[in-house]
DNA sequence: CCACGGGCGAGAGCAGTGCTCTTGACGGGA
DNA sequence: TCCCGTCAAGAGCACTGCTCTCGCCCGTGG
């Protein structure tokens, strides 16, 4: 009984692996408006009704495959910070190859990050599952921040924001209350290393930047490094060394 | 002969006109991706087939719509950033304006924002009438910043960028030729200003900082003006005063 | 004055889509 | 042995973008 359940629950487990995979080769290929249940069907030799039976919805579909789009990113973000880390580089070179990583995730599959970072129609409300693997990006810039505020590398904004704090409570409680002077709002303004990131990299992505930089890798570093300087993080400036 | 034709000439560019609001408002209901002729054609009284007269396909129809967006966003900034400027604001405070604005524009009309600074299914080239529009908000954002730099009022970034220029020589042109010390990096320092302002408008139109933030308004407004310090421009902090 | 021709709208039709419903085959549990 | 849940298949619905052909109307040239 087990047994047969457990081949039961593997099989279909593969099945939706297959499927996935199949769905992603053809978001790749054609993007996501233009992903069909049925496109993917005839890949696998199964009628179009079958899927049903594993996503109820296209949109169930694609919110997997946003989800998967989500893991990867992070991912790639975690294994580069470690990368750098281990390597002994300083809290600015360790965020710009988090950066960097991220802008090369998103190069090499634009559609997928365009399913997270672009356009999600206004109306749509994002999964639950997703905010788990979104905020491992966010945990990541945390660490280098926090590191570099410990070892005394982050400099102390000129102009301290006024006014109460702007981030939520339940924020504040993940990163284990707001910080101590002189970064009282280091939170307010991490957040805009997060924005510069996705910003830039979906603004060289989207091409809005097309016949205005001779080199789009470097403008990439010195935007990141011009971003950082507003959070007091001074990332390496110059020719890329790594 | 003339006359008539000049008759002809107006019903059509009336029609032209009526679809492109039909399928605004369709647009701003139900977004682009479920904008659909039949349904233009219907809100119309006319038959689908009647609107390939007036648009050669769907995506012609989206065209039109992505220029007219451009202009009416490239349009706000430009009346914002004139309204501070007679209004006698500095620089920082012009520019401020601007941001706002083009935020407001932003969560007035999501899904037209979304079509212009969302994801443009990367294999999907802009025709060339949507960079004239595109430049406008650049143009604006150089007026402030050469203001700032002439009245010496544009801080002197702390490090310096290093290595060749990164601008095409195509865009110094337009802006009369590279600036002189001490703002010799002021044009790869400026686009990071733009990124900033779309990236973090996407990032709190799209939700990826729901939960994060109380206020996203006043954060906005940090956020602009952390980016500005990247680049040297010192926008007014505190609560909102126009 | 009249026939021609070009722009126009309507309708039918094609190929494709997401999705639903019903039908029939398979295999393990009672 | 029978039964029942799981599965895939097929037909079908309503819809899409788009094409083609058909008549209509109106202004123009002969």
């Amino acid at each position: 009984m087990t047994a047969a359940q457990d081949l039961r629950a593997r099989a279909r487990a593969d099945l939706v692996a297959a499927i996935k995979a199949s769905a992603a080769t053809q978001l790749a290929s054609v993007g996501a408006a233009a992903l069909s249940l049925r496109a993917v069907a005839r890949d696998l030799g199964l009628a179009s009704s079958a899927l049903y039976r594993y996503f109820p919805s296209r949109d169930a579909l694609l919110t997997a495959l946003i989800v998967d789009a989500y893991d990867a990113v992070g991912a790639v973000a975690e294994q580069a910070e470690d990368a750098a880390r281990t390597r002994g580089g300083s809290p600015g070179e360790r965020w710009l190859a988090v950066c960097r990583a991220v802008r090369g995730w998103a190069v090499a599959h634009p559609h997928e990050y365009a399913l997270v970072y672009g356009s999600p129609v206004p109306g749509y409300a994002a999964p639950a599952d997703t905010v788990e693997p979104a905020v491992r990006l966010s945990r990541v810039m945390a660490r280098v921040l926090l590191d570099a505020a410990g070892e005394g590398t982050l400099r102390v904004p000129a102009r301290p924001l006024p006014g109460p704090r702007l981030v939520t409570p339940a924020v504040l409680e993940v990163v284990g209350g707001a910080p101590g002077a002189p970064y009282e709002d280091l939170l307010e303004r991490s957040f805009v290393l997060l924005t510069a990131l996705v910003g830039t990299t979906s603004y060289l992505l989207f091409g809005h930047l097309k016949e205005v930089l001779t080199d789009d890798d470097a403008w990439f570093d010195v935007a990141m490094a011009v971003a950082a300087e507003g959070v007091g993080l001074d990332l390496p400036l110059g020719p890329r060394t790594v």
